[in-house]
DNA sequence: CTTGATGCAAATGGTTTGCATGTTT
DNA sequence: AAACATGCAAACCATTTGCATCAAG
């Protein structure tokens, strides 16, 4: 059968599966609980999700999942390249798919976020790479300033 | 007379008089401890330094500064815009003076940190003020990548 | 003399770790 | 059966805070 009473629907119990089977391939073991967080940041989407948050999510499905085996499993999970850590300003980092990259500018007055994208970089990744050999891989940066509405 | 008797000499002592002013006004006082923690900043230049650091630097000519006396400090003189803090990679902040700003390349690797002029943002600063009327005021971005020691 | 700064100790918050046990491969 | 993952409690580390005292304006 094809058909899985997951509440995400089939398109999100594969999307699962998929990033499992990297896991899986990097050298990880898939347990319920790594299927659990994947779960819940699939369905978070594009949404910025902190360790304990994504916890308390899990604990909807998975309530003895512990915090410190979601901080192991996100580790795991990052070093299998399927998901990223943010580090945005102070507080917690939080975790996305690396599917849902993008970076973003922060307005300082009035906190409005503006995604951008990668290609942004572009030059700034060029210039990196002739002058210093380094190769840039920006993942996730907050570019500070201030927004059209509040500039004026 | 014009010579003192600062490690640093005339010039640094100067540096940390001007720093100072900055501070008083911006409704700050001006404190031995201050004073050290900026004389400190100066003496390291571009150098990257974290709180304890800082503080056990501090404490080779004024023992009895307290480390939380040094973040209050940090803290201050961050608001009088006399300094920054940077997140670099895991670990403690590290700051620097305004007066030295630049971004951050961290290699993922080996955690060599390259300094970026303000400038190379330059093309990214003006996309996002064509395309959102955003004005970018980027202070201390951190991009990620690998270096190119560790590429090869 | 008033307000802000300091030293200290103790609390905080996010994250990591040691260990015994349970699970995946 | 071997290697790895988990739950739990406890440790950890950077940073913050309450409070009584002190010093700068």
């Amino acid at each position: 059968m094809t058909a899985h009473a997951h509440p995400s629907g089939p398109t999100g119990a594969d999307a699962v599966d998929a990033l499992l089977d990297r896991l899986r391939a990097s050298g990880g073991r898939v347990t319920p609980a790594r299927r659990a967080v994947l779960e819940v940041l699939v369905e978070a989407g594009a949404e910025h999700l902190a360790a304990d948050e994504l916890a308390a999510r899990v604990h909807a499905s998975a309530p003895q999942v512990h915090l410190s085996t979601v901080y192991r499993n996100l580790e795991s999970l990052e070093e299998a390249g399927v998901l990223r850590r943010a580090r945005l300003g102070e507080g917690p980092a939080s975790y996305h798919l690396s599917a849902d990259d993008h970076h973003h500018a922060v307005c300082r007055r009035c906190g409005v976020v503006i995604q951008v994208s990668a290609d942004a970089l572009g030059p700034v990744v060029a210039a990196l790479a002739r002058e210093h050999g380094f190769r840039a891989e920006p993942r996730h940066l907050t570019i500070d300033g201030v927004c059209a509405a509040c500039a004026r």
